[in-house]
DNA sequence: CAGGCTATTTATAATGT
DNA sequence: TACATTATAAATAGCCT
């Protein structure tokens, strides 16, 4: 529907991406209100877009803020701000079409619909999270595996300057609970201080 | 998009408002997964049809069987057999594009983007579950009410044949758990039996 | 009713400001 | 960088089978 067709794949250029999303974003939101009120029906639609620019540092401060993560005595992360700067935070929209939610009498509206709706939400929200998970284990095996070798290097470098190695980490589990919003990253981890 | 343009409002005539549906549907999925491509982003679409036909007796049954009615002590209804009919089943659907969701590696994907998409699915699924709970609030309002009428309009009667009124009320809380699935609507209240 | 078929309307890619 | 324009691709309303 544009000056010629395009191919259905990912937008390489950042800027035609963002301006792609923006338009085909306000499309969709559109054919869903049609489609709610055409066909009286209750439609929910939404959509985050995996625009990864802008980093700032302590996104992943939150994240392990909001989130417990079970296996922080696994985490013996070194450098944690390098790894921060990994995640990088994105463009976010929520959108919620439900023109028919709102005129409903006692007679006529289905409870059930409601009730399926929210099930079928569950759902979503299951894969999600499980995603979630499985993203947020996998950094914490890199990490580790990162840990492991620079302890490793480490060990090495301490015995050639006839020194004993200590590794000294602070905050794990409730670091960013006090200073994570809008600060720099803390320095969460000294090695051989 | 068709031979001429339609005024977006309800649809009256049942079939075509399901052709419409079905149509549109597909399209609007169809436009969530090219958006989720081209743009590299995640997209739900939850689309419940608010079509109200061909009712069965114990959908009811089945909602206060899933769903305990905290107000259940004020649930004092009279022909409950009869509220079941208004309650009409329903076509639904679900549909989740996550085309992005599936080639993500380590640093590039945005944990965020999930938690955040996490978080969106949970307040849409609030504002299912604050409306559901208004309509079956509603509900019980009116069967309360019209409880209200019957027992007055009952004590009249008993005042007649010099009798005193017997409300008997059977289940309550629990009364669908056991015999919730497939039968028919139980006889769950008798009044001056 | 489900599945094609076009005449049209609508969405939007490229471009201009 | 964001917003308006417009040529073109895409979606779909009404028909038809």
């Amino acid at each position: 529907m544009g000056r010629r067709k395009v191919e259905i794949k990912r937008i390489e250029n950042k800027s035609s991406r963002q301006v792609t999303f923006s338009k085909r974003r306000k499309g969709l939101i559109e054919k869903a209100r049609q489609l709610s009120i055409l066909c009286e029906s209750s439609i929910a639609v939404v959509a985050v877009s995996g625009l990864y620019d802008s980093a700032s540092g302590d996104n992943m401060s939150k994240i392990i803020d909001r989130y417990e993560i079970h296996h922080a005595d696994e985490l013996k992360a070194l450098d944690l701000a390098e790894k921060i700067r990994n995640y990088l935070p994105h463009k976010e929209l929520l959108e919620i079409v439900q023109s028919k939610l709102e005129e409903s009498n006692v007679d006529n509206v289905s409870v059930d619909s409601l009730i399926s709706m929210e099930e079928q939400l569950e759902t979503a929200l299951s894969v999600i999270r499980a995603k979630k998970t499985e993203l947020m284990m996998e950094d914490m095996k890199s990490l580790q595996k990162r840990e492991k070798l620079l302890i490793e290097e480490n060990q090495i470098l301490a015995s050639q300057v006839g020194k004993k190695t200590f590794l000294v980490i602070e905050g794990d589990r409730g670091m960013s609970r006090e200073n994570g919003s809008g600060n720099k990253v803390p320095e969460t981890l000294s090695l051989l201080k």
